[in-house]
DNA sequence: GTGACTCTGGAAGTAGTATTCAGGAATGAG
DNA sequence: CTCATTCCTGAATACTACTTCCAGAGTCAC
């Protein structure tokens, strides 16, 4: 049996009697009639009897129409995708675009960020920021704009699994820190053009003071590439219509996200707790009644 | 009802009765009992009689059982799709797994997580949010811990094509901006779980004051949901390894791009100048020798 | 405690699917 | 050309799976 039911269908054909064969026409021309339809009606439709059509998937080595319509819908959902994604490859944003289409091509691109970011990842360069980290006293993050949010966005993370970081959307502040770094200290510049100066500026004042640098980029030619000891390198392919800052950031966050679960995994967290608490909440929620209802929220801890 | 059948049925959890919860718990757990079992083989593995999983399809708005599956297999398989392009046999996170595997899970759950979200998303809301911010005077932002991120992101982007917007991770600066708003403002409350007392509390001050008021939260159920004219679901599935957290913000910040760029597009903005930047900040840079060489970098707004 | 309500599973009813079987067309041999 | 064999086909039947209805159990508010 192929893989796929259509092209198993397609290839079956020549073997298959001519009303058998008007039910694989039908099927190939518009899988989705089988999805539609129940045996009974597709038979309708391919001018024959159900019972040709049940001998049909049968001879596809189904054990019968379910199970053939089972694989009918599996199969025609792959392929919509696979469509989707190929239609989306190729297409700027237009001014003049439905918000369905802009709405999937930022998607796309932002998809298309991460799978490259991943594609072109160095895992050694990435464990070796792990140990570093894992090994070292302390964590500094410098960014500053857009990528300022992704240094917080990892500060955040550190700090709640005890690990010591700072981050500070004053440049003063973070020079301050950077000046006070030891060697077994960490500092993480982020800047997507690699350019930022202040980025720039602050990590090199980490390195002077000692410290293990780790620059996070979209251009591992860039100055700041250039002051780090490990280089992780984003992905993200600029685009029109401000696309550019969008997907750097999602692929930022993305091996920020790396970053931290190898380091979780690294020293053996125990990381399995915010699992534990939604079911917590979705309990106390329902004991309230059936519905949601009232507008005063169950105490929660801010973490959103 | 929500494009996708397995983030409908999360959804949903809160909303059903114990029996149906536990039919509901037993799909999300493993999707493919539904697509190998009849109804009488899946009430029995649920511990529950037919009627109960019968009753449970149509509360999630399909006619009966059969209708269900069909979209349950479509589902399954479209993220088997997904899986496959990553060159993953399971997506859970091992504590004995690879940097290459952690990485290609991580970046699979990110990847789901937007593409349900752009399933999901109803796009009358999101442009019912566009009018409204370009109708609008000002923008209020509410959010706190890692959805706090979400915010200061959107305020960012608002801010910089000229929209008055306003973000602070500071409650009680937040709680007396909210204090203030007019009927013309929008105020948009994000929080993940929908059950954070802070973003809910402001959200409510904001709307008392008059101001059209938006939540963007995986849970359309939540309090923060029943305090807004208008509701943005990002669908982020929680997993194991802390993993829901980053699906749940990677997903809030394309809700935010799509919203943005739908902005943008809508008040005619010209949105390639930031492309026209970068290319002549490289082009500056590139004259200097093709390496990057210099410790200070050239001058560059801190966008970043 | 009583009444109203919701939840639940058993059972009856119905729709949909599998299988059997007999008629009929096609093919090939005599 | 005729007959026999084979294969194909759809009607009818048998069966499975699904839907709907209903009554009892449980829960909550008054």
């Amino acid at each position: 049996m192929t893989a796929n039911v259509l092209s198993a269908a397609r290839e079956a054909l020549p073997r298959l009697s001519s009303s058998e064969a008007r039910v694989a026409e039908a099927i190939i021309a518009d899988p989705h009639l089988v999805v539609d339809l129940t045996i009974t009606d597709l038979a309708r439709v391919c001018g024959t009897s159900l019972s040709t059509v049940a001998r049909f998937c049968q001879t596809l080595g189904y054990s019968g129409y379910r199970e053939f319509r089972m694989e009918v819908a599996s199969a025609v959902s792959r392929e919509a995708a696979e469509r989707e994604r190929f239609g989306l490859a190729n297409s700027d944003i237009d001014p003049l675009d439905s918000a369905e289409d802009v709405v999937a091509k930022i998607a796309f691109h932002e998809v298309l960020a991460i799978e490259q970011t991943v594609e072109g990842l160095d895992t050694a360069v990435l464990d070796g920021v792990v140990e570093a980290i894992v090994g070292g006293a302390h964590v500094d993050l410098y960014g500053f704009g857009a990528s300022g949010l992704t240094a917080q966005d990892l500060q955040q993370k550190l700090a709640r699994i005890g690990i010591s970081a700072f981050c500070s959307v004053d440049v003063h502040l973070a020079l301050v820190s950077a000046a006070l770094r030891k060697p077994s200290d960490v500092a993480i510049g982020i800047s997507h053009s690699g350019l930022t100066t202040e980025t720039t500026h602050t990590l090199g004042v980490a390195r002077d003071a000692g410290a293990t640098t780790v620059a996070i980029t979209n251009s591992p030619d860039s100055p700041v590439a250039e002051l780090a000891d490990f280089v992780l390198t984003t992905h993200a392919r600029e685009s029109s219509y401000r696309m550019g800052a969008m997907s750097s950031r999602i692929a930022q966050l993305a091996l920020v996200d790396f970053l931290f679960v190898r380091i979780a995994q690294r020293r053996g967290d125990d990381v399995t707790e915010p699992l534990q608490r939604t079911f917590e909440v979705t309990k106390t929620h329902r004991i309230n009644g059936r519905r949601a209802g009232d507008r005063r929220a169950n105490g929660d801890a801010p973490r959103e």
